[in-house]
RNA sequence: GGUCGGGUGGCCGAGCGGCUAGGCAGAGGUCUGCAAAACCUCGUACAGCGGUUCAAAUCCGCUUCCGACCUCCA
């Protein structure tokens, strides 16, 4: 189908309401998602935004679009609680250079998001490559008459920018009278910024300070929300399809970022917002700062507190897909055991459905009810992504597919152009759009040759009666976390 | 404290005025030397109390519990 047949719809977080979705130049789309700072590794909650992303990349793809997605790597300008650079931090502590550090976690970060199969972005522009566009903007912003310079520092007037333009805390629901109120009480107590809101967006460095460059103001470096106005403005125009990121970014960091370009280009930079919701474990927001956090890496292995074994990046990533982005999703030992079972159901499925054959050219009975739901799984990624309807509608086409093969409907019942309509429809939706691959692939090597082996000389056993040999084999490959599964067509085997 | 979003069957998780997803667990069955696996079938839930409506999990009000943001975070 062509994106004419389709009717995309987001929800845009700037209006709170879902939009048909329209390019501003046809068949093109221009995405920009805010990427990690680099200065530790990833943890899940990051890979959810990016691999939730992922998914509308690949769907707007899919689709047909001509998608530019950009998505930076922040390697300079998080100040922590103290005034310190997240990256000198970094850098002290582990005794590297700053750009050690970001090279170090940007490469973690890399083959992280590699193993959950995400789509590499189009562009992946750095905070600290694009210092010249930064302090460019600066200047625009303080042209504008939106900025002030104190004492080498530069802040954005948020008070005066509201108040002109009426623009800043829309996104995030903030009321400027409040702000305004605000600053009566807390005016006296700020430092160099006249207003509590107001945000630096170009800092003087301390002489301690590692990552300085010179501006037109101090040796110093940009402000964090800085950045992605500028490699969002330089890759995509002063305007573009998709902004992207993590609910936690809304406030301060996207409002911040609106009132940026509004200030230098008097242009929003973004139709539409789209925001991730936060991965919750135990309950609780996942989060580096206060620890409640597990590592891909851990859950992979198992080696955590948090999870009972292991789950590969595929089963994470599935269950991942069971949630809708917009909503919350709990993180529990007992819900990635479920995700694992109904990962491999719907690969099995899939292994099944592409070897059904039929010789039925007519219209037969399941004909209608196969494309209905086809359609409709469809439909459900037309509105807003929706990954938990459109997985519901694949396992119905499981037990369909299950039941073909199995025998309680009959293979006849379905022509041959449905099924295979079936079969591409599926595996689309499970490999191109979803991006789960099938981990349970065994790898080549010997122990194909060596289980084969054994379950021939087990198979000889059982035609022999000779149970007391054939449940030896089985149960000591069980012991090595082998599983052997017997069917009609003989046994095969699969690890634990 | 302010702003916003939620509380759905044993667990996870969609739906958001009538058609009452889906996964896992559970029960029954098929298959099997036994077992496992696999497969099929089944199960009527929407925090509480009022209200609106012919009709509410879905709308409104109150109560209560939880979470997020307001400060670095995807």
């Amino acid at each position: 189908m062509s994106i004419k047949e389709h009717q995309l719809h987001i929800y845009n977080s700037l209006t709170r309401q879902k939009e048909k979705f329209v390019p501003q130049v046809d068949g093109y789309v221009g995405m920009y998602v805010c990427g990690p700072t680099v200065y530790n590794n990833v943890h899940l909650g990051n890979c959810r935004t990016f691999i939730s992303f992922d998914v509308i990349y690949r769907y707007l793809l899919y689709l047909g679009y001509k998608v530019r997605y950009l998505r930076n790597i922040t390697d300079v300008g998080h100040l922590l609680d103290d005034g310190e650079d997240r990256m000198s931090k970094g850098a002290r502590l582990d005794n590297l250079e700053p750009m050690e550090v970001a090279q170090k976690y940007t490469l973690g970060f890399h083959d992280i998001m590699r193993v959950f199969n995400t789509l590499p972005p189009s562009i992946e522009p750095r905070a600290t490559g694009h210092i010249l566009e930064q302090i460019e903007m600066v200047q625009q912003i303080l042209d504008n008459g939106y900025a002030y310079v104190k004492n080498g520092s530069v802040y954005f007037d948020t008070l005066k920018f509201a108040e002109q333009t009426g623009e800043y805390g829309k996104l995030s629901g903030r009321v400027i009278d409040d702000l305004i109120a605000e600053s009566r009480d807390n005016l006296k107590n700020q430092d160099e910024k006249n207003h509590p809101s107001d945000f630096a967006i170009w800092m003087k460095a301390s002489d301690e300070h590692i990552m300085k460059w010179n501006s037109p103001w101090s040796l110093g470096f940009p402000g964090w929300h800085l950045e992605c106005s500028a490699m969002s403005t330089k890759y995509l125009g002063q305007h573009f399809d998709i902004h992207g990121g993590g609910n936690d970014l809304k406030f301060p960091h996207h409002e911040n970022e609106i009132a940026q370009n509004l200030g230098a280009c008097h242009t929003h930079p973004a139709t539409y917002w789209l925001h991730t919701n936060m991965l919750l474990m135990n309950g609780k927001k996942m989060s580096k700062s206060d620890g409640n956090t597990i590592s891909p890496d851990e859950l992979f292995s198992g080696e955590s507190i948090h999870v009972s074994k292991g789950y590969s990046p595929m089963i994470v990533r599935f269950f991942m897909l069971q949630s809708h982005y917009r909503s919350t999703n709990d993180l529990t030992d007992e819900a990635l055991l479920a995700a694992e079972k109904g990962f491999k159901r719907l690969m099995e499925a899939n292994k099944t459905l592409q070897q059904l054959a039929t010789n039925n050219n007519a219209t037969s009975p399941l004909d209608d009810k196969v494309n209905e739901i086809i359609n409709a799984a469809f439909e459900d990624m037309d509105d807003d992504f929706n990954t938990p309807r459109a997985l519901a509608k694949l396992f119905e086409l499981v037990t369909i597919i299950n039941s073909l093969k199995e025998g309680q409907l009959n293979i006849n019942d379905i022509s041959v152009s449905v099924l295979e309509k079936l079969k591409s429809a599926f595996s689309t939706i499970i490999f191109d759009i979803f991006g789960l691959k099938d981990d349970a692939e065994s790898s080549a090597g010997p122990v194909d040759g060596l289980m084969n082996l054994i379950i021939e000389l087990r198979q000889i056993a059982r035609t022999n009666k000779d149970w007391p040999t054939s449940d030896k084999i089985r149960d000591t490959l069980s012991e090595l976390n082998i599983q052997i599964k017997d069917g009609k067509e003989g046994s095969s085997w699969s690890y634990k």
